[in-house]
DNA sequence: GCCAACGTTGGC
DNA sequence: GCCAACGTTGGC
């Protein structure tokens, strides 16, 4: 069982849109760099714990925790000429972006905040808080996802 | 909106 | 296959 952090804009879909979905489950889509599609296709499975970070917004961290419930399968938006993540040079034979469906499974009291996140003294290895820092899936070790896990819902503040 | 970080592209 | 230029990400 591994962990990863994935990142959201949520102005484009937050933590509060998965839970609205149907069985608050999402296809994971729009992923386009060859690092974080390696990790989706390659070592993401089902029963992996998923973070889920909110970027480029007003409160940046990490806002909740999901699943994957369904194997990593091809990004069918990269064969729609209607979508934004649309590539044309990708091969339908050997499709070059991969998604995967996660399901929400807690949202966190507060969003635990990157500026906490990079205190917190046991987060080294997070590549959020170092060289990797703009991947949009990154492996987090069982450690440092305990650490989180716990100080985020710890958070709490009545 | 600015700009540092850094991944990607492309000329050679 | 190097590396400078370019484009994008994403925190602030």
């Amino acid at each position: 069982m591994a962990h990863w952090l994935f990142k959201t804009e949520p102005d484009a879909f937050s933590i509060v849109d998965l839970v609205a979905r149907p069985d608050q489950s999402e296809f994971w889509d729009g992923v386009r760099s060859y690092q974080a599609r390696n990790f989706l296709r390659d070592l993401v499975a089902v029963g992996d714990d998923v973070l889920i970070y909110h970027s480029s917004c007003k409160n940046v961290g990490i806002a909740g925790l999901a699943k994957v419930v369904q194997s990593p399968s091809p990004d069918p938006t990269q064969f729609d000429p209607k979508s934004n993540y649309f590539d044309p040079e990708s091969p339908q034979k050997q499709p070059r972006w991969y998604g995967v469906v996660i399901q929400h499974v807690e949202t966190f009291p507060e969003v635990l905040a990157l500026k906490t996140i990079k205190l917190l003294p046991g987060i080294v290895e997070l590549p959020l808080v170092n060289k990797g820092h703009r991947l949009s899936i990154m492996p987090v070790n069982s450690e440092e996802f305990t650490l989180l896990t716990v100080t985020a819902r710890g958070k709490t503040s009545g």
